[in-house]
DNA sequence: CTATATACATAGAATATCTATGTATATAGG
DNA sequence: CCTATATACATAGATATTCTATGTATATAG
């Protein structure tokens, strides 16, 4: 994750904490979409400042089916391989909502504090 | 930790871990503070949407002033208390300037990636 | 036939913050 | 007078999240 590649642009990987499963739900309020895919477009997206391990996105998408914000079903692929898409449920866009209006307050504080910085 | 008084927000801690020490290298870049200071003024600056515990707080000025980021000097105070003042180093600066680059990219691509959801 | 991309999954390591606790002094309120 | 609260520093251990490493399996390109 935070591996950009012209330029090794590193970011801060604790920065990343507390924000993924906003992103993975954002993605899945405007179409189903299965694990694989979701870590290839957060990547597409970003410019390549998220990239999602799998690691970290499997068992978020199961803690986030065990809340009940997310549901699963299997699909079969055209080339041949099992894609497990996973759709948000109405509790998960309540989550979603919440978790936006979190960050809102959350980043609108950091730039006050950075906005006072004095560099010299 | 983000327990804001009135209606009681909480925002995830998570989110907080990474950007807790560019919280602290930006105020201390326009002034020399000291612990309880530093706490109070995030509490006051983001009106209450951070509330850096001193189990976070001391710890951390420790660790920014072991990668010489900051130095430290004691001086009495007319309360009768002894304060532990934090000089933000040139080193220190080049930090902050750094994690804000880190920041901007974070935050833009976070917000990107919300941008695009759908609430219904 | 081997490497790469796709596609899912889990165990254990690393790390940051929090909770809880400790010390000590000054002041306000009962 | 005594106790609670605010100030001021500090550390140990718990908690939580992500990462690294590894595993399975199939399809395709070279």
């Amino acid at each position: 994750m935070f591996e950009r590649k012209g330029y090794d642009m590193k970011i801060n990987k604790e920065l990343m904490k507390g924000s993924t499963s906003i992103l993975v739900l954002a993605l899945l309020s405007r179409e189903d979409m299965y694990g694989y895919q979701i870590s290839r477009r957060l990547s597409l997206d970003t410019g390549n400042i998220f990239e999602m391990k799998e690691g970290t996105l499997y068992p978020m998408l199961h803690s986030l089916e065990n809340e009940r914000a997310v549901e699963s079903y299997w699909l079969d692929a055209e080339n041949g391989k099992r894609r497990k898409y996973y759709r948000i449920t109405d509790h998960g866009r309540k989550l979603l909502n919440e978790k936006q209006h979190e960050w809102e307050s959350y980043s609108n504080a950091v730039n006050t504090v950075l906005g006072g910085a004095c560099y010299e």
